[in-house]
DNA sequence: ATGAAAGCGCTAACAC
DNA sequence: GTGTTAGCGCTTTCAT
């Protein structure tokens, strides 16, 4: 493999016969030059494959027009896909590229990761922290003073521009719609990264969506007009493996959940096979609500009834925000944009 | 906000009272050094937050151990999320790092995305080209006589090593399971970029996966026991519009087909939306099956009788031959790996 | 309008 | 074992 070096500014001003800072100037178009000496050193650029080296660009430039992208969870993820995308899409309209990083809610992970991002001289971050109370390498000043965005979730000390979703809100929403429909024996599968099987006691959630969503599911308990006569809650490790156990816990009880409201996608599938397996039928035997829209569990038969989250939307803004800090308007704002919920055909009408 | 100046190595051997060279040595672990140099010197860089430049290192070094990817689609795609996560993942393991862009089966975008990677100064490429035939923008000289692999399809001239999946024997097996299950209206829906709406007859199609899986389907007909009455092909653009209008086109046709094969999850996804809409089942007045496996597939109810590729193997793969060829032994190797059919209970069992 | 020269931060010969 | 030195390819003052 003839690895033969790559054509340089050199070579372009050597074949065109100016100088590197003439090639340079034409090439990127700034400066005072002769629009005469523009299209030939063009033109011998073009056809030397002279393409410019990133790398020595950024290093002389100071900025890479790049941004990072740390998050927790992989592409396989809901909200993930599509939030990942909004964010590429949006940079590459603004001029940027995008690094990516997932980090598996492993803080030790996303400090790497983050520190990588640095080393490759990203002109700012987005990140999705996989905790909201260790975060001492989150710091401005282990961030390099970078203009950062966090999505998602918070922090608890609020530094930086933060977008989130009102998933409280939805939540309470969802139970209140369940209630309304003649559900009064509710279960709750909530996924907690960190913890070992499932609980039924609230353990430490790490991620302040996921508390908003326990909470939020909690005040449409308190606040529904027939109180629910049974209450089952269920916090579960994010494995498949786990959250069968779970549902199939939930659906052994002796006061099985006529409902059973699920945190995130992973748990929807979990209920969804459990049942299934059972011959048990969504929207009749057993209804759910999850968070999170996809287009399978609206292409599904019953429609999966969800929280939908404007994805995109807070992609879009987090990369808006984030280049608008970078190019020198710095902000710390506090975004948060409203969840909804899609009424479909997986919540029985009991009455 | 105060972008104070990043640390350098030069701070780090003023304050340690070495060379930068030295710094260098003992950061980077080669050469000749005292241990004591080593601790020393580390220490300093520790207490002063040094980290190292990527891009200088990697300027001066000419390599960045940092491999390209670039593929249709995006993250959305049940084959390029599992495929993307199982790269980045072995090529962490082998100490690389993935530069992602995503083309959306647009060959301009394409080339767009390849010169940025080569700017960006990969080592290496994996490659999903949008066309077959198309590929004047990917000859070795203009990827800069870099290592590549190609994934998922085939140029139509082999130059690099290629990993595609056995799609044309597993889509004729698709196709005789149905046929056995007593299946005689048999409906085909393959998706094809490049095309306006629907078609009936075949269009060119710019991608061998997909073409190999109409050839199969194509086989299965040709081969199997009882030759079955009615055959329908439908060829589609990859949108969610079309496809629903193709589906409906399928369903209301004289002799309407009792099986659906598609040649991906969108237009799975399709089929699942109209059947429902129409109160049709699946699993009973209609069968499907798909390309591709995923989570929710396997979770529904019925379950989706897929084709499923070996999409982490694939990816796994893909980086350990490039990693390969990166470092010094280069090969061009045309490999397959076997698809195989996953039988659930999306299909109907008619005698 | 163009060229000369300095230097971004780093590594790797080559000396000693 | 460590320092000196020369660049990697590029941009950008400062001259002219």
């Amino acid at each position: 493999m003839a690895t033969n070096r790559n054509v340089t500014i050199n070579d372009v001003a050597a074949a065109s016969g100016v100088s590197r800072a003439t090639v340079s100037r034409a090439l990127s178009g700034y400066g005072r030059i002769n629009q005469a000496t523009i299209d030939h050193v063009q033109k011998v650029a073009e056809s030397l494959g002279y393409k410019q080296n990133a790398l020595a660009a950024a290093l002389r430039a100071g900025k890479t027009k790049t941004i990072g992208l740390v998050v927790i969870s992989d592409f396989t993820n809901a909200f993930f896909d599509r939030a990942t995308k909004a964010i590429i899409d949006q940079a590459k309209e603004l001029g940027y590229r995008v690094l990516i990083s997932h980090t598996d809610e492993d803080v030790e992970v996303e400090k790497i990761a983050v520190d990588t991002m640095l080393s490759n001289q990203v002109d700012g971050l987005i990140l999705v922290p996989s905790s909201t109370k260790k975060h001492s390498h989150l710091t401005p000043k282990k961030l390099g003073n970078k203009p950062v965005v966090i999505i998602d979730r918070k922090l608890d000390t609020p530094r930086y521009t933060t977008i989130t979703t009102g998933d409280e809100v939805a939540a309470e929403e969802a139970v209140l719609h369940a209630v309304e429909y003649g559900h009064s024996a509710l279960g709750f599968l909530i996924a907690v990264p960190g913890i070992d099987g499932f609980t039924k006691t609230q353990p430490e959630i790490p991620i302040t969506s996921v508390q908003e969503r326990a909470d939020g599911f909690l005040s449409g308990v308190q606040n529904c007009k027939p109180k629910p006569k049974s209450v089952s809650w269920l916090y579960c490790e994010g494995t498949e493996e786990a959250a069968n156990a779970a549902v199939t816990s939930l659906l052994d009880s002796p006061k099985p959940p006529s409902i059973i409201f699920t945190s995130n996608n992973d748990m929807l599938l979990a209920v969804l096979k459990v049942a299934g397996d059972r011959g048990i039928k969504i929207g009749k035997g057993l209804s759910v609500i999850s968070f999170d829209d996809s287009p399978w569990a609206a292409a599904m038969v019953p429609g999966i009834t969800v929280v939908a989250r404007p994805v995109e939307d807070l992609g879009h803004l987090a990369v808006t925000e984030l280049v608008s800090a970078i190019e020198g308007k710095p902000n710390h704002r506090q975004i948060v944009l409203p969840a909804h919920l899609i009424k479909r055909g997986s919540v029985a009408k009991l009455k």
